[in-house]
Parts: C-alpha cells; sequence; structure tokens
DNA sequence: ACCTGTCAAGTCTGG
DNA sequence: CCAGACTTGACAGGT
C-alpha cells in the first residue's frame, strides 16, 4: 500500500509564513476610511495567498503531495459588514499561481470550512450563511484552476437532540445544493455526534466521498470496526469521485481514499490534537486496511504540523513494514514479524 | 520582544 | 432565557 501524508495549513518548519492572517471586524469597523481598510484586507489576502505559494514550493521540496488549504486566505470574506465587498476577481492571478503549482505537481489539495458550516441546522440564517461558506470556498478553488478533485471537507454538524431528523435535515438541505458545490464536498465523521458509520451511511445516501478520521472513530466510536467499515468507505471513493487534472495519482476508479489522523492529547480533554502522532495507532490501522487498499492519503493533523509528518516519517524509519519512497511518502506491506 | 487578554463562529450545557 | 464552554490561530494592547 502506497502512503502519502500531508498537513494542515500552517508549517512550523517555514517561519512567517501563515496563510491565515487577519483583521478582526471589531477593527475593521472602527477605522474612519472604509476604502483604505479594505485595501488592507486585500493586501492581506494578497499575503496570504503568497504565503501558500511559499508553503507549496516547501512542500514540493519536502516531496509533500497533500495539503490542505487555510480557510481564513481571505479576512473577514462573508463578513456582514463586507456584503458588497467581492475581493476574489481582483486576487484570480493569485489563486491562478496556486493552482499552476498544484497541477504542476500533482498534488492533492482540499479546503476544510470551520465547524460553522453546519449543514443539518434548522436555523434558516445558519442554512444560508453555510451553503454561502461553501460556496464561496468552490470559488477560491476555481478561481485556481482545479478541478473537481480538490474537495471540501465538512462533518455533519448537530444533533439538536434528535440525531434521526437532523441527519435527514441534513440529507434535504445538501441535495438542495447546486450540483457545482455538492461534487466538492467530502462528509467525515465526528468526535462528537454522526460517527463513522452514520456519517457513511450518510455518504452513500447523498452521494459524496467519506473521509474516516481514525481519532474521531477511536472518541466516538460506531460500534463497528474500522475493518468492517473500510470496504463500504472505499466505495465511496470509486463510486462518487472521479480523477481529473487535479490528481497525480496512479489508477483509474476515483482518487485513492484519505483519512485523518491525530492523536489524543495528554489529560483529561481525549478529544484535543497532540503535538505529535503515536506510530503504533497509526500501523495498526494501516495494518488493518492494508489488504484492501492500494493507495492511501493521511492528513496529519497534529499540532506540530509538518514538524509532526517529519517526525512521524523518522519514526517509521526503523520499522521492517515500511519502506520509505521519500519524505513523505511510504510504502507499507502487513507481514508477520521474523521470530 | 514578549505577555495577556480578546476575537470570531454555532452548538450545547448548566443555571 | 442567558451566560459560559468549547476550539484555534492570530489580533490588540500593554509593558
Amino acid at each position: 500500500m502506497k502512503v502519502r501524508l500531508g498537513y494542515v495549513a500552517m508549517s512550523t518548519v517555514v517561519q512567517n509564513a501563515s496563510p491565515s492572517k487577519t483583521m478582526t471586524a471589531t477593527s475593521f469597523a472602527k477605522l474612519a476610511d472604509r476604502d483604505a481598510a479594505i485595501r488592507k484586507l486585500e493586501r492581506i489576502a494578497a499575503d496570504n495567498l503568497h504565503n501558500t505559494v511559499r508553503l507549496l514550493r516547501h512542500n514540493i521540496a519536502h516531496d509533500i503531495r497533500l495539503y490542505r488549504f487555510s480557510s481564513k486566505l481571505i479576512p473577514l470574506f462573508g463578513h456582514p459588514l463586507l456584503e458588497d465587498w467581492d475581493p476574489i476577481a481582483e486576487l484570480v492571478p493569485n489563486f491562478a499561481e496556486i493552482g499552476e503549482i498544484v497541477r504542476a505537481h500533482g498534488m492533492r489539495v482540499g479546503f476544510h470550512p470551520d465547524h460553522f458550516t453546519v449543514l443539518s441546522t434548522p436555523r434558516e440564517d445558519v442554512l444560508r450563511t453555510s451553503v454561502a461558506d461553501l460556496e464561496r470556498h468552490v470559488r477560491m478553488l476555481d478561481a485556481m484552476g482545479l478541478g473537481e478533485a480538490a474537495k471540501c471537507n465538512i462533518h455533519i454538524g448537530g444533533t439538536y437532540g434528535d440525531k434521526e431528523a437532523a441527519g435527514q435535515r441534513f440529507v434535504r438541505q445538501f441535495l438542495a445544493m447546486s450540483d457545482a458545490v455538492r461534487r466538492r464536498i467530502t462528509l467525515e465523521n465526528d468526535d462528537k455526534t454522526f460517527n463513522a458509520s452514520e456519517t457513511l451511511a450518510i455518504c452513500e445516501q447523498v452521494g459524496v466521498p467519506m473521509v474516516l478520521d481514525i481519532h474521531h472513530d477511536q472518541v466516538n466510536p460506531s460500534g463497528e470496526t474500522v475493518e468492517e467499515l473500510w470496504p463500504r468507505i472505499l466505495r465511496t471513493w470509486t463510486d462518487f469521485s472521479v480523477v481529473d487534472g487535479a490528481d497525480g495519482m496512479d489508477g483509474a476508479g476515483g482518487l485513492p481514499p484519505k483519512i485523518h489522523a491525530s492523536s489524543p492529547k495528554e489529560g483529561n480533554n481525549v478529544r484535543s490534537h497532540a503535538d505529535y502522532i503515536e506510530p503504533e495507532g497509526f500501523v495498526e490501522f494501516l495494518r488493518s486496511v492494508a489488504g484492501m487498499t492500494p493507495s492511501l492519503d493521511v492528513m496529519i493533523e497534529a499540532k506540530m504540523k509538518d514538524g509532526a509528518l517529519f517526525q512521524l516519517m523518522d519514526d517509521l524509519r526503523q520499522r521492517s513494514d515500511v519502506t520509505r519512497v521519500d519524505q513523505a511518502t511510504f510504502t507499507y506491506e502487513a507481514r508477520e514479524a521474523t521470530p
């Protein structure tokens, strides 16, 4: 099984390269010259996009071909104070530069809109802002010139005391969105509400791929093991995704499956992310799916970001079942330990 | 240069 | 019904 590792948004290795610089709504509102304030926002956005380019170059230099963009690339985009402001046209060259690098190197990229984007909500206003948020993310991917292999990953959302009703509401509200948005979505199992089998059932119902978060599955188990669920999860990728220009992976039959890996932080709060990845639990997962999975993409969700990715590769180097391909890719073959 | 408190968002819980 | 917790990176304002 070929395994590629990636990380989220910012680097702990490259300094002063934040792709998420912002301005608070409060301080924006205090500025007397609104035009100047908007120019400042656009300047910050251009800096964030430039830092994204720097991070992509860093990724290429270290063979990292999996990356999640910051959802805060454009500060206050979509905020009620800035309803008349649409900065994307202005920034198309900046977005296009990012897309060119992604395509030239066969990188797999995407977004993960914040938890405030929730399609299971019973509130009309929350649904409206959630759909608008997804549309903004899709417009940014379009501005990059990336095809539908570049996805926006979200959760099902809250349960509001009735998970069954919330799930049905999610399905109805999801299907009411445009095709263009729906084809850009993946769904992830949650650490509190919709577990892996519940999320999978909804993925199958609405026809989108499922991102399995193995830490969330441990914190919020579904009663079915990963081995039991994995064949169906794989099928969501072969049936509901297409390989296009934004993807450099081999083989037909859709995108390779993507998972999220993190380790719980020491202490009371089992849900928060540790600085690094514990290799034992991670390899245990690889072993359980290796026989069914030719290639797998893994987003490392750890406080130390790419630093945790490099540490994990170092930890794996000694193992007899791991063969290092490059700095962020290896092959895993389940084999019996020699006696 | 560094430290502390504040900011954003939606949901959920406790009172 | 309302205040606070949750989460996270970064701002904002102080020294």
